[in-house]
DNA sequence: TTTTATTTGAAATGGACGTTTCAAAATTAT
DNA sequence: ATAATTTTGAAACGTCCATTTCAAATAAAA
């Protein structure tokens, strides 16, 4: 019988998510993902097909991760205005943490390669499609419970807070001061009351 | 005495400019470069010394090149708010024009480079104070106006739109409904009034 | 026309790239 | 122990990378 994997995959995936979150795809080589997973070269190409193919696995373990983290924050939260607020809080506070000012993987991978690669377009895609519809059922939430003005559809509130999401995360690249940053949150909030 | 430079160096810039923002700086090759100016690679190494330092002319000239468009759509305009909207306008306009879906040359080096390289770092550190200085004076004139409220600092707001634009700019990368995107600035600057 | 300085073309530099190869080591079930 | 099957290590694959080299072509000034 064949000798089994001896590594952690989730691990190898985080270690190598890391590099590809802190260079960018094109700027990792090959060499730097052996290096900081310490596997073999054949060994990661046995287990991970390309280094394309682990990027995109890298991205969806990334998403995973964000997936249940906002899980959380939504379970936690008494309001849908408050879970949004919890949110972005979440980003400050990830902003805050991250000493290499990497910003968000998923919103570098779409500077980097949207327009270049179709199955990473895709992987985009449906990630925003997936990150809009709930921030619709929070404003439609929102919304009927009196939280949050309607003057602006939950479509069109729900695209104002993707794009200001993306923007917070691109601004935390080059401003790292919290109160900025808080501030930053208020005021975009502020437009929901 | 000597020949002389035969190329027009803004056109060359022009054209790297373009392959630099379709395929970001590190998919560039200098294969790329060659082949899009039509210069021999020794002329574009006596011109401009490196692929790096290439690229940092390419960000100035792009940079330049919307200082300019940014001038005239201030001057045009007939009050702080409308200097604004107006400038949203403008992306907007860019954003639906470029049917490569690029995104901003400059948020794109940011999110690739930021973090990697210090001379690259301090043109868009640059970039930003400049950006949300021009910010401020139009926030600042508006709320004295009274076209822009007062709820909320100058440099927060300047801040605010700021981060607006770089969500915007990402936003319109997957993002290419006219009627979306204008509700997406109408959203946004609904916050101001 | 000759001198002088520069641009040009084409080839070469050495190294890094992503990926493949394959024998040797390792591990599990028989 | 032996057989079966996989992982591993190390080297090699061919290609492309950014950059350099240098003789030949060029063009303005003397």
């Amino acid at each position: 019988m064949p000798k089994t994997e001896i590594f952690n995959r989730e691990n190898v995936l985080k270690q190598a998510t890391e590099v590809f979150h802190t260079k960018g795809y094109n700027a990792t080589s090959m060499q730097d993902l052996v290096d900081v997973t310490g596997l073999n070269r054949s060994s990661i190409y046995n287990s991970f097909e390309s280094k394309h193919n682990l990027y995109l696995e890298c991205l969806k373990l990334y998403e995973n991760k964000y997936q249940r983290i906002i899980s959380k924050v939504l379970l936690a939260s008494n309001s849908p205005i408050n879970a949004i607020k919890s949110l972005f809080n979440m980003y400050l506070k990830e902003t805050l943490s991250d000493t290499k000012t990497k910003g968000c993987l998923i919103v570098n991978c779409k500077s980097e390669m949207a327009n270049q690669n179709m199955a990473i377009q895709n992987f985009l895609l449906n990630n925003q499609k997936g990150t809009i519809e709930l921030l619709e059922d929070l404003i439609e939430k929102g919304q009927k419970g009196e939280s949050i003005n309607k003057s602006k559809s939950k479509q069109e509130y729900a695209l104002y807070l993707f794009s200001s999401m993306q923007g917070f995360r691109m601004t935390g690249i080059l401003v790292n001061d919290k109160d900025q940053l808080q501030g930053l949150i208020n005021t975009t909030l502020q437009n929901l009351k």
